[in-house]
DNA sequence: CAGCATCGTCGAAGCGCTTCGATGACGATG
DNA sequence: CATCGTCATCGAAGCGCTTCGACGATGCTG
C-alpha cells in the first residue's frame, strides 16, 4: 500500500514494453494489439499504478479540474450556493473532472488566476448578478466559462438557469385557473433585489406581465429582512380582496408567511392560496406545507457542467442560454375558488 | 490580457538573467541581490507572469491543493458540511492553498486517489463517524490527513473538533446554576445517532455525567424525524417536573421545539428554559430565540487547516486532538428559578 | 598575500507524462 | 518481385518549473 508510487516506467518495465506503449494502451489514443494491451493493463493493476496528476496535466496541458466560483455576499444564502457546488461536483465527477472551490471576496481575481495558471480547465460561475462584472471578464478571457444564472448582457456567454419567467407564469396560471383574481407576490429581500440579482427581477416582471395579461389584480412586496409580516401587511392594504400569494423569496420569509397571514386571521389554503416558486428549500415540512416550484439545483448543474465539458473537450464555445423548465409540486396549499359564489358575494 | 501566457523563460529574457535566477528571485529560496530581484519582479509584472500551476506542481512535487471529503449520507445535513467546506476554503486560501471538493459515495476511494495521484497535498475529512473507516485508511496512508470530528479510535490521527463534552457541561451548569433541577435533553435524530456519528454520543454522555454529578433529574430523547413533538412528550412523561431542556439536535427539531412545548401549554422561558448546544444553525431568529452554544465552523476549520498545512509544509505529523472551547450566547431563553419558592411549592 | 568562506548567478538535470515522427514487419497490390 | 499502405511499437522531444552543484567574484582571516 504505502510502497513507493509506481510510474509509467515501472509499468513499462513490468510489461516489457516502452513508455509510450503504456501511455497509448491506457489512453487508447493509438491502436495497440489486444495482447500487449492486456499485458500493460495487468502490470498497471499489479503495481497499483495511478498516473501522477500534475505530470499528466503538464504534458497534456489539461488539468481535468473545473473551478466553481461563489462570491460571498453578506446577504446571500450561502447554503444555496453550496448546494449548487455539490451538484456541480457530482456531475463533474461523472465526467472525470474534479472541482476546485473558489470562494473569495475577489471572484474576478480567482477566475483570472484559475485561467492564467491553467489550474482549471474551465469555470462555473454561481450567484450571477444582473450587472455581473464576471460577464465582461469571461468575454475577454478566451477560456471556457459557464454561468448558472443570466446576467443582463449575456452576449457571447454560455448560461444555464431555471426558467423563472415560465415559473412565474405557471404560478399565476395555476391560481387564475383556480379562480383567484387578486394575487399578491412577495419577492426576495430588498437587499438582494437591489444588488441586482438577476432572477428576482425576471420572475417579478413575468409575474406582473401574466397577471396583466389575464386581467388579475396584483401587487408585489419586497421584504426587508427575514420576516414576511410587513410584506403581507402591505399586500393586504394594496389588495384587500387578496386570495392568493406567490412567494419568490428566501427560505426565512417563506417559512414566516403562514404566521404572517395568521396575524390577519387568514389561514392557508382556506383564506389564501400560496405557492412558493423558485424555492431552493423544502416547503413540505413547513407548519402548513406549501405548493412549490423548486429551484432544481441538480438539473441546472448537470446542464451547466455538460456544457462546460463540451466547451473544453470538444471546443463547443458558441454562446447560448439553456433554460430549465420548471416543475410544479402540489402539497395542497392552493384551493379552488368557486367563481360563481365569489361573483355572487361581490354583487 | 489574452496574449500568450508568459513563462519563466520570457521573464528571464526580459530581465536579462537565467531561468533559475528568476525562480529564486520569485521564491526567495536563495539569496539574490536587491538589484537583480527588482529587475526580475518588474519584468514579471510587466509580462503579467503567472507560473503554470501543473509545471510548478510537478517540479516541486507539491500541488498546493487540499482535498475536502464530505460523504453524502442521506440523513446528513449537507448544508452543514458545505458550511465547513467553505470555511476550510477560506482559511486554505489565506495560506496559499486551493481546495478540491470530494463529495462522492466512495470517500475512501476519493481519498486514496487524491493521495496516489498527488492531486492534493493533504486531506480534510468531514462528517466523521465513530467507526469511520477513513481512520484506518489515514493511518495506512503516510499522507497528511486532518479529521474534523473524532473517530472512536483516534490513535495516530490529527483531529479537530468542538469540545462537545464541555458544551454539555456548560449547558447543564448554566441551568443548574439558575436553579433548575429537572433537565430534559433532545439528541440528534435516531438515524444519525445509530449510524454512529460521533459527537452526539460524546455530548449525551457528558450531559448525563454532569447531571448525575450535580444530582439533577434528567432524561434523554431521540427524535425520529424532523419533529420535536414525540421527544417532548417522552421527556415530560419521564420528567413531569421538567423545567429545562437542552437541545443537541438538528435544525428542524430545534425549530420545532417551542411549538412542541406549546402543545403542552408550556412557554419558553417562562415554563421551560431552553439551550441549543452544538447548533450549526442560527437560533436567534426562531419565533422564540434560543440561547445557543454554536458549533463554530470557522474556529474548527481554521484550526484544522492550520494543522494540515503544518503537517504538509513543516512535517508536523504527530497525532493530536485539538478541542475548540465552546462559547455561550445568551438570547434570553434561560430563566432563573427561585429555588426557595420552588421548594416551598413542593413541600 | 595565500587560503578560505560567502554571495550571487548560471547551467543542467530532472519531475512523470503525452505525443509526434520514425521504424520494422507484414500482407496486399500491380 | 518491387512498392505501398497498415498496424504495432519505440525513441525522443518536450510541457514549465524547481533545485542541485558549480563557479567566479568578493571580502576576510592569519
Amino acid at each position: 500500500m504505502g510502497s513507493e508510487m509506481a510510474t509509467v516506467d515501472d509499468v513499462a518495465k513490468a510489461a516489457g514494453v516502452s513508455i509510450s506503449t503504456v501511455s497509448y494502451a491506457l489512453s487508447g489514443k493509438r491502436a495497440i494489439s489486444q495482447e500487449t494491451r492486456e499485458r500493460v493493463l495487468k502490470a498497471a493493476a499489479e503495481l497499483n499504478y495511478q498516473p501522477h496528476a500534475s505530470a499528466r496535466m503538464l504534458a497534456a496541458n489539461r488539468s481535468h479540474i473545473l473551478a466553481v466560483t461563489a462570491p460571498l455576499h453578506a446577504d446571500t444564502d450561502s447554503t444555496v450556493h453550496m448546494q449548487f457546488a455539490m451538484e456541480v461536483t457530482k456531475e463533474a465527477h461523472s465526467l472525470d473532472y474534479d472541482t476546485l472551490l473558489l470562494v473569495h471576496d475577489d471572484t474576478m481575481q480567482s477566475m483570472r488566476r484559475a485561467a492564467a495558471t491553467a489550474l482549471a480547465d474551465g469555470v462555473i460561475v454561481l450567484d450571477v448578478d444582473a450587472e455581473d462584472p464576471r460577464a465582461d471578464l469571461a468575454r475577454s478571457l478566451d477560456y471556457p466559462v459557464v454561468f448558472i444564472g443570466i446576467p443582463h448582457d449575456a452576449r457571447g456567454l454560455i448560461c444555464v438557469d431555471m426558467d423563472f419567467e415560465e415559473a412565474a407564469r405557471m404560478s399565476v396560471d395555476r391560481l387564475a385557473d383556480a379562480g383567484h383574481t387578486s394575487i399578491g407576490m412577495i419577492s426576495h429581500p430588498r437587499l438582494t433585489v437591489q444588488r441586482g440579482s438577476n432572477f428576482p427581477l425576471r420572475f417579478r416582471d413575468a409575474f406582473i406581465a401574466r397577471c396583466t395579461e389575464r386581467g388579475l389584480e396584483h401587487s408585489v412586496a419586497y421584504p426587508l429582512e427575514h420576516s414576511a409580516r410587513e410584506s403581507v401587511d402591505e399586500l393586504l392594504t394594496a389588495l384587500p380582496n387578496m386570495t392568493a400569494l406567490v412567494l419568490n423569496t428566501s427560505s426565512d420569509v417563506a417559512a414566516d408567511a403562514s404566521s404572517a397571514l395568521a396575524a390577519h386571521d387568514l389561514t392557508i389554503p382556506h383564506d389564501v392560496s400560496v405557492i412558493a416558486a423558485g424555492a431552493a428549500y423544502p416547503t413540505h415540512r413547513f407548519p402548513v406545507p406549501l405548493d412549490r416550484i423548486p429551484l432544481d439545483a441538480e438539473a441546472s448543474c448537470t446542464a451547466a457542467v455538460d456544457l462546460l465539458v463540451a466547451a473544453i473537450d470538444r471546443g463547443e464555445r458558441e454562446a447560448r442560454t439553456v433554460l430549465i423548465p420548471p416543475e410544479y409540486q402540489d402539497f395542497g396549499s392552493v384551493r379552488a375558488v368557486a367563481v360563481g359564489i365569489e361573483k355572487a358575494t361581490q354583487h
